[in-house]
DNA sequence: CGTTATGTTGACCTCCTTCAAAGGCTGTGG
DNA sequence: CCACAGCCTTTGAAGGAGGTCAACATAACG
């Protein structure tokens, strides 16, 4: 946990107007002029690996949208432990929790390098109560969370455990062409509420059966048929 | 799994005005004019112990707030088995998807009698978007849906099955006062993520070990500090 | 009063955790 | 450049927790 890691870095102001990923995120509905009457500063914050956006109980002034990357949403176990309930991607949205004026409920890390930009809550509550586009875009997050939040129960956390890891291979999207960068055994672990070394047999089983191939570095590449197989059960 | 226990009953057009649990459903921010504004009818329904509000993958129409009793929300696993991923309790609201335009991901099912209103989808748009009242609770909603979820996954779906059990009678709020009925052990089961058979030797073995009493029927009350011991780890 | 769902208990075996040790990778300092 | 520390991963052995299958008990119900 070094001190250049528990930070997400500034990058700059977000030109929302030139936004690559705008048709992703919450303001895909608003109009150039929409956009420049926001008077509050969108961040574009970039979080290197292990950076912590914000910690479980803290005041929750921002929301945070991502661009790109892989953010967990984790909660601590009283035996120190962790579980991780949520997995945020391009489009997902971090720390709703703001827009009723709570504390946050988890805490957010980046499990890859990402960029993230940080909406204040004022800006984000005007928006969902003038403009109709960026309300039904919030509910949309909200369902997506829940429906995540369903998977993370019934295929994440029912059956053995080699059932789920296989789940957790596909929800990762390493079944596709692209070779894809795999979270740490610990983190898989704490997604599937199973021990590190449980984790890591079970990789280490899958590569011998030949059902994930290590292509390069840290990045994997799946069968799917196999995986799909196993998940099956 | 009788006919007559497929389906809620209809009891009355609802009369919100009159209703004595409104503070704590949907619709406790609108006035009374605002009520009678309402063209489409809110229909009273009592839902039997076992009785189907909708199934998962059906055209979803309307949403239900649960004025009594308990609902719970599953997805039917590939195997046959089921997991119970939502409880629903007063003030409540199941089916929010159909805000989306979706068809409902959960197949919701009565554990207790309960009563429940059922809001037309239209009705609820047209109240979210003029009220920002309504607007508010239906946001706190979904903040609570979520939290619970959160809650299945960190506190029902995470170390040994002793201490989820313990957590769930918690849960439940058999530690109050007053007793309270539970769920078949195959619902603890599709709760937890475990066998009924575990769950019955669990609730067994709290039973010989005094941490829970039946009292009447199906009615126990539980000792909180021994539950509570056990929910740490 | 038989019939059917639901709960309980036993035996057995598999899966997972725990504890421990060793191997591999990376960055740092000599 | 190499040695070493630190972290992550892998692997082993042992024990316990939970699943499976089966039998039986109990309660609910026509």
């Amino acid at each position: 946990m070094k001190p250049n890691c528990t930070n997400p870095e500034w990058v700059g102001r977000a030109k929302c107007v030139a936004c690559e990923v705008r048709n992703f995120v919450l303001f895909s509905g608003l109009t150039t002029h929409e956009l420049d009457s926001i008077l509050q500063p969108i961040d574009n914050l970039h979080a290197a690996q292990h950076a912590v956006l914000y910690e479980k109980g803290t005041v929750a002034p921002s929301v945070y949208t991502v661009r790109s990357g892989l953010i967990k949403l984790k909660i601590d176990l009283p035996n120190g432990g962790q579980r991780i309930v949520r997995l945020l991607r391009q489009g997902d949205v971090a720390g709703m929790e703001t827009l009723l004026g709570e504390r946050y409920h988890h805490t957010a890390i980046a499990l890859q390098d990402s960029d993230v930009c940080r909406i204040p809550r004022e800006v984000l509550m005007r928006l969902d109560q003038t403009n109709p586009s960026v309300h039904q875009a919030l509910l949309q997050r909200w369902q997506r969370s829940a429906d995540q939040a369903d998977h993370f129960i019934v295929a994440l956390s029912t059956g053995p455990a080699e059932a789920r890891m296989a789940r957790l291979l596909i929800t990762l999207g390493c079944v596709g062409d692209h070779p894809e960068t795999l979270p740490s055994r610990e983190d898989m672990g704490a997604l599937l509420g199973i021990t590190t070394e449980t984790a890591s047999r079970i990789m280490a089983a899958f590569k011998r059966r030949g059902l994930v191939h290590t292509s390069r570095g840290n990045e994997v590449v799946c069968d799917p048929l196999g995986l799909t197989q196993l998940a099956r059960q």
